[in-house]
DNA sequence: TATGAATGAGTATTCATTCAT
DNA sequence: GATGAATGAATACTCATTCAT
């Protein structure tokens, strides 16, 4: 084969479209991600048939890159407390971390342009969380709730949304804004304290 | 001619603003705008000099529209907990009841094309809300955060989106879903329990 | 009504398109088409949705030019070879002076972005001859033929294309190769010699 | 490496262009081409530097196709008629077993693709049909004409052309129409009635 | 003021051709 | 010679905004 196409390449053009969506929004130019990318016009179009594809493919790699940094170091054998503490902190640090990343991956959250297909597949990426979230929800005073597992979940992202937000606009205090956040999450869906034992 | 440009058509422009952009992203076409709220397609600008002015009103204008739903029946003389209620009541019931909006008040916030004026403007808005998380704060195991009441405040925010999510997802719960929202947030930010009075 | 839409506009397109389809082919660019007519790359849509649709409308102008050509002074109560004999030297005539218009028309018709509702279109507008045909052919040693109408009418075409190609090539000899290849025509599908009267 | 290039590919390209033109128009992509003739995007300008180059080639092979195709068995002895009609069977047999490439041939004969070279190379092939036409026409009522061999040859061409649309529009009836477009031939070009020996 | 035609910069995508492997 | 990735000019069509009516 002569010169298969290279993966260095692909990444390349992730990485520029990361960035430029989030300076421009989702109508930026694929011209533009192009030339950031440092490749022709036309070949972005090699790897990404479509720039809906690009979209698309660009969202499950920033989940799965989330998911790739909340595995390390997972306590499988520790309190949930403690578990959850380790979920809150992988998450929240990436998101400070990885800023384009976040932003964007919530931009193509809310786009029409994402398809059903990698809605879902983004998704699956966090059964490990899941699987978590229903231990915590078992003690929880929200354990008789319908969907309550996916109503925690959804806490648990929004919550450390907005704790990164924080923790991004006043980086010194980073670290206790992270805890705080935590501590919050904690109480709305931790044990119930009139019932088990205090967590 | 003391008002020549009717008020009548101004909003027919917004509402029809808030359906399209709804539907289509904030990249809609003015024109399309336009001919939903039956006027000619230069007419728009009669109204709002660019899109991005009119982008900027229609933020404010939503944001206004959710301030005066919250005020009816505020009860300045009960308990926090009690105005907490029907402040998260009134904030979660509009976003239900006005899909549209809440969805387009999203898309412009996270949009590059709201000035930093209109931002602001937006926030001023709910000044009242301010005064109350403050109370609340007071007594809450967030009170020695930095930038506590900021960040209740959002989470506030962050809460109350995800119930009228779910809410609207299922919506024979919607009651009791309200209330389980309601409750975590509750948890999370209201007082502290070793400390202060069962508010 | 704000400028209305101008007929005159529509028909510069229309000529501009002619003119550059026969010198470039149907492939030829929009811009060049709306340069040549004297308006703005983006106005031609205005009058026309889709390039495809300035093709086939194009067709049918230029099929109701020929027609349009091919009326005047037919005599309708003379005999049949003094009708064939007008309607070959309207035909011959119009495709020796409008050579773009007649190439373009040839280019259209091989092409398969015509819709099948042009072709039909354009068929239409040629019921007056078809009428004349069917004449002619019942007396003709083709009267036996299925479907001798439609190859009569095919043949007088590729005869009077090819006739028209000549009086192109060489001017001075015109007028009486136009004769010639009417005779041929007549020979090939005028009265059967062993049967009818000399028409 | 005395013929590195292989034969069989080179062919297989230009059957591939017949198809995909018939097909898509001459604005195909040689990409198309080369898929469809299972070669690499790049080794068809091995064999054809350019598409043009492509396109004139393959105008020549169609044409010497069509020439191999209308010299066994010809009757070279026989008279003019018989060796008209045998010209005229291989002719419309040919195009109505060859429909691709009969449409190709005249795709190619209206575009502005074909260099005047391979036109007149095109018309070389074809000097034994020329030479019995200019037979034909010696006796034939057009005999006084300036280019009348030229002129009969054209009729021949287009004749024949209508006659096999017709054929391959009704397969059942397509011996007769054969015959029956013949014989309208020879009534155009055949000998002078009057005058020479019924034929 | 209202209208909608006119404008032309901007955009995703295609494709002939080149060239590293 | 064969391969197919790389290139970037070219192209149909869109859309915010202007302006003649």
């Amino acid at each position: 084969m002569a010169r298969p196409k290279s993966e260095a390449k692909r990444s390349a053009i992730l990485d520029a479209a990361t960035r430029v969506f989030a300076e421009q929004g989702l109508g930026a130019p694929t011209a533009r991600i192009a030339s950031e990318a440092g490749i022709a016009e036309g070949s972005l179009f090699t790897y990404f048939a479509t720039k809906d594809v690009l979209l698309n493919e660009l969202y499950l790699a920033i989940k799965t890159d989330l998911r790739d940094a909340m595995m390390p170091g997972y306590p499988s054998t520790e309190s949930p407390r403690d578990r959850a503490w380790h979920t809150w902190r992988a998450l929240v640090d990436w998101g400070a971390a990885q800023g384009d990343k976040r932003q964007v991956m919530n931009l193509l959250g809310l786009s029409d342009r994402l398809s059903a297909e990698s809605r879902a597949a983004g998704m699956e990426a966090f059964s490990a969380a899941n699987a978590l979230l229903n231990d915590i929800v078992s003690r929880s005073p929200m354990r008789d709730m319908q969907a309550a597992t996916a109503f925690a979940g959804a806490l648990l992202g929004a919550m450390a949304e907005t704790t990164t937000d924080f923790m991004a606009r006043d980086p010194v205090q980073a670290s206790q804004t992270r805890q705080d956040g935590f501590d919050a999450f904690w109480r709305a869906v931790g044990p119930d304290i009139n019932q088990g034992e205090p967590s």
